[in-house]
RNA sequence: GGGCGCGUAGCUCAGCCGGUUAGAGCGCAUCACUCACAUUGAUGAGGUCGGGGGUUCGAGCCCCUCCGCGCCCA
């Protein structure tokens, strides 16, 4: 009898590992429709995503919680939908991050370098760093539920996906669209590795515009006395490799000057005056210095005057020869030194305040320094027109929409891109050089020869890829690409891309220029960008600001589910969203709400006489419980009603990605419709036993079983746990033949499909609102005039053409309303106003409470005449309305659904009315 | 400089294709621990939808403009 005794509160610390293992080790994790297994059908169509790869370094953060529980939603609700679903995980070796990880750990530790320890030692080490974060960053994807294929699991630098890196930078190199050079590229000083563009980021900070003279040649060098033209810049320190003076060619004030040359202060060199509309007039003094070899501006400026390019900075920021006798001192040291001289000699005009925009590497957050550096590339534009293609004709669709634009614009613009990194965690770039003939040899198997001489003298080059290069293949690499494999030939390309809007540029276009790219086809044909999680105040989580919200302790609080309901109900598509702890807690009591309601359906099953007894006339589905069976309550129809009206909405908005949406009206019908009214009916419908309590037994089983169903994508583990409970209970119970197609776990239940309205539908639901707002008019009467809650009250009600509805739902008002049923009189109407009563005016209904002694004959008065008036406002309000070009233009629907109005509020006033009359 | 987004209740946010009297959670006020749940229930207060103009029978939603905030690209 007490088989099922479930604690009061829902305990998700146990519940949430037992499950997941449960689920893992079921296999429910794997694709139903399986090219590697017997019996597969190839042709299904599945639904394929692959999980944006974690870094191997570092811990779960709250962004991981987000796009995490994002696909897992759409995983679940796949699977539930019988369609062979596949979430491929894995990880990210990221290079710059992990090794600068490693090396600080190393130097904490050990006090060595990576330098002392020298490149193998030192990868070694890395390789058993990555083995533990690996470990506990899986385990914490777990921890959220993540429903992925881990027996598919792949890592970046896995053999299979290395395999695949190689032929693909082979594959460019051959069609020469990879190529090496001196280039302007982005300097990590600290970290001594190149970065591209878009691991730059730039803020602004206070600085100075530093003004000064550039002496022409010829005039008093020292002194500052003579010519000069007067130069501004914010990086004085880039003075000892300047290699021009450019200023505008229509410049009354310097005109003059073009073509002579000037003399760079300290150095001495001389260096031309040159004429280039580039040049704002109006900025600084209107003259700009030239150093190509330290910012990317003078550098497209000298490539068009064909000036030459210094260095005045190493690979540690340190000053070259070049900077003659600052050499060897820091560029900040060398910015101080230099000003100093140069005022000393006369050369300084003045400083000013000024807004600097800082480089800033995305990593180690240093100051990167713009430099000419000898560095692989990738020829970009011949990928990123295809690329481009792709999105414009739809065969790849961004959801939301708006970030397509942002796509095109970056890639219309887009600049080659830098992949060597001087880093030893990585992807060894696979080219050899000759030592004898000078020549490269690049192959997908490593060479023990020269190509071009046959000379064993060769080196490969010593750096790696950019972690990117690798990440851009994953959909199709971790499928087994370059390999025809099975799994590549049935998954690829994947179906959706998840991830945050922040990678579009970083991931998702490489992604999508490399599968056309090597593949042929798009890697995907859905992409969907979630916003980023910010904090309460809507700041940025950041671990060195401490103003991140750890998940992992949240979790252990509040739950699983709790977090990811917050997350994904809070959240609208491509928008951030903020998140509080006090939201968590509210969705841990939504947690708890479930597990609740479950509590009393399962104990409401198990109260049922044993089977044998009283079985239940049908077991039809509970289509039409009013037509042609009679068996139903109004509350039975209309639980059912508004259920099946919420799988037509929760199925159209997952269709159109609006998750948030969905679980909103989720959480509304479960604890409104269901909890706070269905269930307080069933208590009533429950206790008159017999063929009832099995009627309502049965819709209380059913409807908690739908909503789980509906819920299961979003908190996966609450609702599996209850499921499982709900089931045993049914099959020990004369219910039992409701469950004979339940499979043994939820996660591969059978998603609730949505069917038309059927005709009975909207009656049922209009007739229970009746009696809701009828309970809930009285509630309103109690608790204004303080009417103890314990307390039954007498109530006559006038229900017109509602009567009969009335008399049937009786019990049901009297129970919600604490009525006294033995002193409930319900008639179609009342001669004369009774005795001593309070008058309300519920829809159609008249309801009349006598409250001996409690009653203020005035004030009642003007509580009803306030009532009239507000009734009026809106007949008024309604009768014009509909005396103009409304009724003539808006759609019928609209207009008659307005005309019912005006009818209901007319038969309001009218009752009111008469109140008022007969109260005189 | 170019592009995008946001501004709705005290706070955090929904609001679909333009169609009732704009919703939720939290917070606040009053009341209630009786048998699913105090991680609860009942009731209530609270809004000029940033300002102005326009289109429309009808605008929180579409158009123009201004103000404030944020982000991306250069």
């Amino acid at each position: 009898m007490t088989e099922y005794q479930l604690p009061k509160a829902y305990d998700f610390k146990t519940t949430e590992p037992r499950i997941y293992k449960m689920w893992e080790q079921g296999g429910y994790f794997r694709p139903s429709n399986d090219p590697n297994r017997p019996g597969f059908d190839p042709s299904k169509k599945p639904f394929v995503i692959s999980i944006p790869p974690p870094n191997v370094t570092g811990e779960l953060h709250i962004g991981h919680v987000m796009f995490v529980a994002m696909e897992d939603l759409m995983i679940r609700y796949h699977r539930m939908k019988g369609i062979p679903s596949l979430w491929v995980p894995g990880t990210d070796h990221a290079g710059i991050a992990t090794q600068l990880q490693v090396e600080k750990d190393l130097l904490r530790t050990e006090e060595v370098t990576r330098e002392e320890l020298g490149r193998e030692k030192f990868v070694e080490r890395v390789w058993s760093w990555k083995a533990k974060y690996h470990q506990i960053i899986t385990s914490q994807i777990r921890q959220i539920g993540a429903s992925c294929d881990w027996e598919r699991e792949r890592f970046t630098l896995d053999e299979g996906l290395s395999k695949a890196v190689r032929e693909a930078f082979v594959r460019l190199y051959e069609k020469g669209l990879i190529y090496r050079g001196p280039r302007l590229i982005n300097w990590s000083p600290g970290l001594k590795t190149a970065v591209s563009d878009l691991e730059v980021e730039y803020s602004e900070e206070p600085g100075k515009l530093y003004y000064f003279k550039y002496m022409l040649s010829g005039s008093d060098p020292l002194g500052g006395a003579g010519e000069y033209i007067p130069v501004a810049t914010t990086r004085p320190e880039t003075i000892l490799a300047d290699t021009a003076v450019a200023v505008h060619p229509d410049d009354k004030r310097y005109q003059k000057f073009i073509g002579r040359k000037v003399v760079v202060p300290i150095l001495g060199r001389e260096i031309p005056v040159i004429a280039d509309d580039y040049v704002t007039r109006e900025f600084g003094s209107g003259a700009l210095k030239i150093t190509p070899g330290h910012d990317p501006n003078d550098y497209a400026i000298a490539q068009r005057h064909g000036l030459p390019v210094l260095s005045m900075l190493d690979r540690d920021a340190k000053v070259t020869e070049t900077g003659g006798p600052y050499a060897g001192l820091d560029r900040f040291v060398c910015r101080e030194k230099i000003w100093a001289d140069m005022r000393a000699a006369g050369l300084v005009i003045k400083e000013e305040p000024y807004t600097i925009n800082v480089p800033h590497s995305q990593r180690g957050g240093e100051i990167v320094e713009p430099m000419i550096s000898e560095q692989w590339f990738v020829k970009i534009e011949p990928l990123a027109k295809p690329a481009l293609e792709a999105v414009r004709d739809g065969r790849v669709r961004i959801i939301p929409e708006r970030f397509e634009k942002v796509y095109f614009n970056w890639m219309e613009n887009i600049k080659d891109w830098c992949i060597s990194r001087q880093l030893w965690w990585g992807h060894r770039i696979p080219v050899w050089y000759c030592d004898d003939c000078g020549k490269q040899t690049c192959t997908r198997l490593d060479p023990l020869a020269c190509a071009h001489c046959g000379s064993k003298n060769i080196h490969q080059d010593p750096d790696v890829l950019d972690t990117w290069f690798s990440s851009g293949l994953w959909p199709f690499s971790t499928l087994g690409w370059p390999e025809e494999t099975p799994d590549y030939k049935y998954f690829y390309p994947t179906t959706m891309m998840e991830t945050a809007y922040d990678i579009l540029f970083f991931w998702v276009a490489r992604m999508i220029m490399d599968g056309l790219e090597f593949t042929g086809k798009v890697p995907f044909d859905t992409v969907y960008l979630h916003g980023l999680v910010r904090n309460e105040e809507g700041q940025k989580m950041s671990k060195s600001k401490g103003t991140g919200i750890d998940p992992l302790p949240v979790m252990e609080e509040f739950g699983t589910d709790a977090l990811r309901f917050t997350l994904l109900v809070g959240s609208t598509p491509g928008n951030d969203s903020n998140i509080s702890l006090k939201k968590v807690e509210g969705n841990r009591n939504f947690a708890n709400k479930i597990w609740n309601a479950g509590r009393f359906v399962v104990s409401a099953i198990n109260s049922l006489a044993p089977a044998g007894e009283a079985l239940p006339s049908n077991d039809e589905p509970m289509s039409s419980p009013v037509d042609g069976q009679t068996d139903w309550t109004l509350a039975d129809s209309w639980i059912w009603a508004r259920l099946q009206s919420l799988v037509r909405e929760v199925e159209r908005l997952f269709q159109a990605y609006q998750y948030g949406e969905a679980g909103r009206q989720i959480y509304e019908f479960f604890w409104n419709d269901f909890a706070d009214w269905y269930v307080e009916v069933a208590k009533l419908q429950m206790a008159e036993g017999g063929q009832r309590s099995y009627n309502t037994a049965r819709t209380l089983a059913r409807v908690l079983d739908i909503s789980l169903r509906l819920l299961h994508p979003i908190t996966p583990f609450v609702t599996e746990e209850l499921w499982g409970h709900l089931r045993a209970a049914l099959r020990s119970s004369p219910l039992t033949g409701l469950v004979k197609d339940w499979p043994e776990a939820l996660i591969i239940a059978p998603w609730p499909e949505p069917r038309p309205e059927e005709s009975w539908e909207p009656s049922r639901v209009a007739d229970f609102a009746i009696i809701q707002e009828a309970v809930r008019s009285v509630r309103n009467l109690r608790a204004e005039k303080k009417v103890s809650p314990a307390r039954r009250i007498p109530a006559t009600l006038a229900g017109g053409d509602k009567t009969t509805l009335l008399k049937e739902q009786a019990p049901v008002i009297a129970a919600l309303a604490g009525l006294d049923p033995s002193l409930l009189s319900i008639l179609a109407s009342l001669p004369a106003k009774p005795e001593n009563s309070i008058a309300l005016v519920a829809g159609p209904l008249e309801i009349y409470i006598p409250l001996s002694g409690m009653i203020d004959v005035e004030e009642e008065r003007s509580r009803l005449g306030r009532e009239l008036s507000a009734t009026q406002v809106q007949i008024d309000r309604l009768e014009k309305l509909l005396a103009g070009d409304f009724a003539n233009k808006a759609p019928e629907a609209v207009v008659r659904k307005e005309r019912e109005r005006l009818a209901a509020f007319k038969e309001t006033a009218g009752k009111i009315d008469s109140q008022l009359k007969r109260n005189t």
